[in-house]
DNA sequence: CGTAAGATTTACT
DNA sequence: GTAAATCTTACGA
């Protein structure tokens, strides 16, 4: 099944929810089940990085889609996006949650390497935190998203035809302007009960 | 060229 | 619950 990512972000997103995203960082599997994401739609979007033009951060979001935006928030922390919409239209969607079903042990080492973890819950629930679980960082910024059976660094594989998830919506979180421009665009996705889901602010 | 603010996380009061 | 860490990008002078 492919899984088409040349559609806008608030297309896409909902459809992130429940897809298994493998990576491959230093031949190190992780695997991971998305439980959370938000749309982030460039021109048309404020809240965008890519709302104010083309610059050296995210000029990965005006290319082609189907590829890794990785930015660096703070000093301290990275964020993973999937590079969606058509060439030319700089949509987004971030990486917000997930859980860890696949190497486990290596998502373990890494989370505690670079900072501190109590429980499997905490383990990728976090835009930062699903990062560093997936090993990346600026370096993968722009990396082509593959289909799962085809392999390499970056796959992804559309949730079962048959499986229904529970889809919930609501405002961005952490955006300014939470007030009635967050409120007309609830582009925050996330699978209704799941305990992988952030808890935001 | 200087300053302000940010798609966050963690630690401490 | 509140504040600090920490650095890059963006914007104004």
């Amino acid at each position: 099944m492919s899984f088409d990512l040349d559609r806008s972000a608030t297309a896409v997103a909902p459809d992130l929810l429940g897809a298994l995203l493998t990576t491959r960082v230093d031949d190190e599997p992780v695997t991971v089940r998305i439980v959370e994401v938000e749309a982030y739609e460039g021109a048309d979007d404020p809240a965008a990085h890519s709302f104010r033009g083309e610059t050296a951060r995210n000029r990965t979001m005006f290319g082609p889609p189907g590829v890794l935006y990785v930015y660096r928030h703070l000093g301290l922390h990275h964020c993973a996006n999937v590079v969606v919409g058509p060439a030319g239209m700089p949509h987004a969607v971030l990486l917000r949650g997930a859980e860890v079903i696949g190497g486990v042990d290596v998502a373990w080492r890494r989370r505690l390497a670079s900072g501190v973890c109590r429980t499997e819950r905490d383990l990728a629930r976090g835009p930062a935190r699903l990062a560093v679980v997936l090993g990346l960082t600026r370096e993968h910024d722009g990396a082509p998203i593959g289909e799962a059976a085809e392999g390499g660094l970056l796959t992804i594989a559309a949730r079962d035809a048959d499986l229904v998830v529970q889809v919930a919506t609501g405002p961005r979180v952490g955006i300014p302007g939470s007030g009635p421009e967050a409120a007309s665009r609830p582009w925050r996705f996330w699978i209704a009960g799941d305990p992988h889901v952030s808890a935001g602010r």
